[in-house]
DNA sequence: CCTTATTTATAGCAATGGCTATAATCGCCA
DNA sequence: TGGCGATTATAGCCATTGCTATAAATAAGG
């Protein structure tokens, strides 16, 4: 909130008739969706990883790549790179297990997708529609807007939705 | 849908009772999304380049690059692909301009990107902070899902969002 | 124990999206 | 009509995320 809207530039014309939006707000916008965009992957990995572990007892790259439609050698390098990060430990041909670190990670982004596609599911998208999309749309989801999902998911208890955690 | 949940593996024992969604429906939401991000650049720089356009009477690199918060060189190359891409018309030193195609292009996601973010204050989220998740989430939103957002904007006409296009 | 199928690791390539540093070009004003 | 400041182009670097092809290691059955 520094330049504001209608200011007069070094010509001396009044901008923004067209009402665009403050420059500093955009370039913040954009510069959220960069560093989103950024972490994006690593929440996915770390939390299909969870799943499977809780699910089958371990998490193996064949696994991990199969769910996520990618090469194995693509997953061998990305946990590289979340073992180098902290969040996983790799048991040579003994398969993934995640960190305290990870755990906590897996935890934040299960919840937040799950309250992602339940609120969809609530709007009366379909169940499909509901699944892919929030698959992209979680990880853009602040935490002010991510509170307004679950108070519309709590008010509207039609909710026809995917129920991985209990109510609470 | 073609496995299904609660399937026997190869191993002779019952899987899923941890309710892990079905293996194939996962890969295609992971899919969209990966699509998704392949192309979210590509509609802000043609959304933003537009608005410019109708605002200023120009788009110039340098205008871009401030907006995006990135640098000149990296808005250049940008907009090699999207001129080879056939979106947009680059005279030399002279600035960019849309081809039809991405007028069209443009005119898409400005509507989605209105919707959603109107969609959000709607909700009740403030301003600044629907500008800023509108910006990453509008592209992972499919049309099932447009439409239900704007189904819900004109439901609930307390409307504090940002009015770029009229009511119609 | 040894062989073999499965799993993982590694090498090398490409596209994308950033950056800095610097050169080239243009428009405009003195 | 120069010349200068602003704009654009280009070169070269790096990180990320994907791929294929192939090698190495392991677990397990015979
Ligand atoms: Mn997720
Ligand atoms: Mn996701
Ligand atoms: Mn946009
Ligand atoms: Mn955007």
């Amino acid at each position: 909130m520094r330049v504001g809207v209608g200011m007069v530039d070094k010509a001396g014309l009044i901008e923004n008739q067209g009402a665009l939006v403050d420059a500093d707000a955009q370039v913040e916008s954009f510069r959220q969706t960069r560093n989103n965009r950024r972490t994006e992957l690593v929440e996915d990995y770390v939390e299909l990883i969870a799943d499977l572990i809780d699910h089958d007892g371990e998490a193996r790259q064949v696994e991990i790549a199969q769910r996520l439609g990618v090469a194995q050698p693509t997953v061998a390098k990305m946990l590289k790179r979340l073992a180098a990060d902290g969040l996983i430990q790799q048991r040579r041909y003994r398969g993934v297990f995640l960190t305290a670190e990870g755990k906590e990670l897996a935890r934040h982004c299960r919840e937040r997708h799950h309250v992602v596609e339940s609120f969809l599911c609530a709007l009366g998208i379909s169940a499909e529609t509901a699944r892919n999309d929030a698959e992209g749309i979680e990880h853009h989801v602040s935490a002010e807007t991510l509170e307004a999902f679950r108070a519309f998911v709590g008010k509207n208890a039609t909710d026809a939705g995917a129920g991985r955690e209990p109510p609470r």
